[in-house]
RNA sequence: GCCCCCAUCGUCUAGUGGCCCAGGACGUGGCCCUCUCAAGGCCAAAACCGGGGUUCGAAUCCCCGUGGGGGCACCA
């Protein structure tokens, strides 16, 4: 859970040794378990991670489950699983622990409390003892007068006494946070520069919700001040609100961390928001935006990394192709990009075959594993060891593998007639390739590469065949496919006898009357 | 409706006033290699949203449009 800080790359590419002298800074992934981690917080998590690791800093992981009607039973698990796959382990946790806990916020209830009482105290907050209901029709009446819907302050200016009063008997209320009425708040955007907005514009926002529990405004800020916080990396949705904030960190009288809102990933068409939050599951094609679906579908988490931290940030070397090492040393959060990005599913496949060619034969049949078993099929390590040169330059994804190589473990497929006699051969021609082939095999005895092709193309030649035509006869034989990893090397894994049984099968197919 | 953000090839981007008649990557097309499919190599098409400024000079700075996106909850 707690890795050494990575070093430099093993044999990458030279990367500028950046930011080594910046000192650490602490970050922090909080999402909320009311779902799923998707690529956009996989990405916050990733810039946290980088941040911190090549700081020698400290990347917390908190938990923001303050809204109960939300949560969602297992999701923070959920989540937790996606970021460990990611690689992305966090130093301090609700499960690992750390110094500046407890890191869930549904267990720091008191703080918020004496936080907001703080607010209260100084005047920056007041208790609101407005209904829902009463809010709702306020914000009705506004909106029919094309205002902007606000707070229309009823409670902002209660007299002491009758606040205390109400208070003493038990009213419900919510704490809400006084925002000046006038002048102008700048809060300052590490990758937009400074922000100005009227503060008229703003609203007098809930802090302390009417059941104690408290709401970001309150909770988030309050957390990363006390966890010292010194980079907020978060989703350009809290650009909005983040004058607000500002305004929070002042009435406390506390120095604000660097902030930095990060672009968000627009769908594929480049047409909206990639996910609602609470709802989109998918986007557009089968494709999904849930971490662990990529894992199922057999993405590597190496590539998912690739290709997230190349949504939004980029070196200006051309460097595409990181590894999580690489790029905690590449990694610079002034090259951060405020433009949102429409995800490229494609380029994911690219960086995803990248990725499988740089693992060794033994890795690659140790990942592939998972993906033969769920399909069905028995294997062995020593098996998916020997067929892993075959697949690995061509497979996208570990899940294609399957479909690529299945033939290897089964044996219950059978050619149809047409199949087996491709484009410009008669059945017949078919019939005594696919002879001359088993003659070849039978009278050689093994499968030697050289020898074995040496004769197949001399009877191709025999027969007035191409080459290609013979191999193509045989590689329906073989393996049931059109499209196969090279013929020989496959037979070779294969060993004699099945080849032998399957050409014969093959032969038995065509000469049977159609 | 109001507020805010963003704006370079289809997509991700490089570019911080001259090195740019704009570079890379994905994708697309072509060629080479080749037992299929890939991988790999080579080549090609493909963009500075528009209009005004500023400047000797603008993709780069400013303004206005336009387009796209986000937000406007006792959600985060």
């Amino acid at each position: 859970m707690n890795p050494a800080p990575p070093g430099p790359p093993a044999n990458g590419p030279a990367l500028p040794a950046s930011n080594a002298s910046t000192s650490p800074a602490r970050s922090r992934f909080a999402p909320s378990p009311t779902g799923r981690l998707h690529i956009g917080g996989a990405r916050t998590a990733l810039y946290d991670f980088l941040l911190a690791r090549q700081t020698q800093g400290q990347f917390l992981l908190r938990i923001e489950d303050t809204d109960r009607k939300r949560l969602v039973p297992g999701a923070e698990e959920e989540q937790r699983e996606a970021l460990e796959w990611l690689g992305l382990a966090w130093d301090e946790g609700p499960d690992v622990g750390g110094p500046v806990g407890p890191y869930r916020q549904s267990e720091r209830t008191q703080i918020y409390h004496e936080h907001a009482q703080l607010l209260v105290r100084g005047g920056n907050a007041y208790a609101c003892f407005c209904t829902p209901d009463r809010l709702a029709q306020v914000r009705q009446e506004q909106q029919k007068k094309k205002l902007p819907p606000r707070y229309d302050g009823r409670c902002r200016d209660l007299p002491a006494a009758e606040v205390h009063a109400r208070l003493a008997s038990g009213e419900g209320h919510v704490i809400r946070f006084r925002t000046p009425r006038e002048g102008t708040t700048t809060a300052v955007d590490l990758l937009r520069g400074p922000i100005t907005v009227e503060n008229a514009s703003l609203d007098d926002y809930i802090l302390l919700k009417s059941d104690g529990l408290p709401v970001y405004h309150l909770a988030a800020l309050v957390d990363d001040r006390l966890m010292g916080i010194t980079h907020v990396l978060r989703s350009s949705e809290w650009l909005p609100t983040f004058p607000l904030h500002v305004l929070i960190y002042q009435a406390f009288g506390w120095e604000q961390p660097v902030w930095v809102h990060l672009s968000i990933f627009l769908n594929p068409s480049g047409k909206g928001k990639m996910s609602k939050r609470g709802a989109g599951e998918t986007v557009a094609g089968a494709m999904s935006i849930q971490v662990l679906d990529l894992r199922a579908a057999g993405y590597l988490p190496e590539a998912v990394i690739n290709w997230i931290a190349l949504m939004g940030w980029s070196l200006d070397d051309h460097t595409e192709v990181f590894t999580l090492p690489e790029l905690v040393q590449a990694f610079s959060i002034g090259r951060l990009n405020a433009s949102p990005a429409a995800v490229n599913y494609s380029k994911l496949d690219h960086f995803n075959g990248i990725h499988i060619r740089t693992l060794s034969f033994d890795e690659l049949a140790h990942r592939l594993s998972p993906f033969f078993a769920a399909a069905g099929l028995g294997t062995s390590q020593d098996q998916l060891r020997r067929i892993a040169p075959l697949v690995q330059e061509r497979i996208r994804t570990l899940e294609e593998a399957v479909e690529i190589a299945g033939f290897f473990f089964r044996d219950d497929f059978t050619p149809t007639p047409a199949a087996l006699v491709p484009k410009g051969l008669t059945p017949s021609a078919s019939q005594r390739a696919l002879e001359r082939a088993l003659e070849a095999i039978r009278s050689l005895g093994d499968l030697e590469f050289e020898p074995l092709e040496a004769r197949l193309r001399r009877e191709a030649a025999d027969l007035e065949l191409e080459p290609g035509q013979l191999f193509s006869v045989l590689r329906i034989a073989v393996t049931g496919q059109a499209v196969s990893p090279p013929l020989l090397p496959s037979m070779q894994v294969l060993g004699v006898d099945i080849v032998v049984r399957r050409i014969e099968r093959a032969i038995g197919i065509l000469t049977l009357p159609v």
